[in-house]
DNA sequence: CGCGGGTTTGATGATGCTCAAGCCCGGTGG
DNA sequence: CCACCGGGCTTGAGCATCATCAAACCCGCG
């Protein structure tokens, strides 16, 4: 049940059985049917989820109607709408699940009190947020300086993963472009 | 010296005198004139910087050598590359003045004995990092979600304080468009 | 006065979007 | 076993947005 984050967190920094226990008591298993809701738009995130098996998606949907991916999270990740969890408001990310799913989930209380209890976790959120920022930049990078194919070809490298569990639409969501595009640009390519 | 970066600190959790001295002491204080590199693609990156006084943007450059702005920081932000200096390997991003400034490094070696000198850094990192990602995610959503002419909008409703002090053909590029759609945009919304 | 950085304007063109239709394929139910 | 349905992918025609390139303008400064 808790052998992905264990893993996870060991690559990281390095826990006690003892704080392998009392870490894991914070975190509450939940089962996802694919298309089942984490999170809905408006709600405040109560939870922040990490994914032990199954694809979840975080994303906005704009006044068309059309939905923007920001994040997928497939088996060792995290996921959740940060604002929202922070502050415990309302946000603006829904998150839903793209396969049956099982993620561990930790409430804000519980999260500060995990810290408090084992102060090694700081500097594995801290590892964590570090990878994350680097990595959030260099998407914004990549959107101010790549084109369409360029993205598309970036992230299947970086992404197979992703890329072979997700349906395209998803991934021209993610990348900031329209399933007609993505569908042209991988005609030419295997032309 | 210190008097914004403390005061930026103490916003987000609580110092002792002797915390501050202590803090304070793996700071060195540097002078940059207006143009002046802080750190130039390929290098790597040895220290965080504070700004205490001025404005710095970080960026890279295309192929076809055009700039596209990552990041402004005035004062009260920090800048660096992250991914350079967190592994010590030459880095993708150029940083440079916008204004005479004057900032506050921070070497990784310093960085990680103040950690452990006063642990109550590590909240203070992870707060920071928090709002960095909140703001990430926020930015690529509009990337993904805005017009041209929204995201010019948002920016400068979001940023005024940057807006007035840095050109217009930079937050053009900030934003991920030409310096003439902005113009267009502006003349479009003057008339 | 002339120079340089920044901004504007216009003409033209590329990239990617929209809308609509059709196809493919796996799953479900008769 | 076949028919149908729905999700996903593809294709085409026309269009909107934004990029490109070139020229001119503006203005503060040496």
């Amino acid at each position: 049940m808790f052998e992905i984050l264990l893993k996870n967190i060991n690559t990281k920094v390095t826990l006690t059985t003892d704080e392998e226990a009392s870490l894991t008591s914070f975190f509450h298993s939940k089962k996802l049917r694919k298309r089942q809701y984490f999170l809905q738009e408006g709600d405040v995130c109560k939870h922040l989820a990490f994914v032990e098996k199954g694809l979840l998606r975080s994303y906005t949907i704009d006044e068309k109607g059309i939905e923007h991916i920001l994040q997928f999270a497939l088996e060792g990740w995290w996921i959740s709408d940060l604002y929202s969890f922070y502050a415990q408001q309302p946000g603006t990310y829904t998150i839903d699940a793209l396969e049956d799913s099982e993620i561990l989930t930790l409430s804000l209380a519980d999260f500060e009190e995990m810290l408090l209890k084992v102060p090694k976790m700081e500097r594995y959120i801290r590892i964590l947020m570090q990878n994350n920022i680097i990595a959030s930049n260099n998407r914004v990078s990549c959107s101010l300086s790549f084109t369409a194919e360029q993205k598309y070809l970036k992230f299947t490298e970086a992404f197979p993963d992703i890329f072979n569990r997700v349906p395209q639409h998803m991934i021209a969501s993610f990348l900031g472009f329209t399933k007609e595009t993505l569908s042209r640009i991988r005609a030419k390519r295997t032309s």
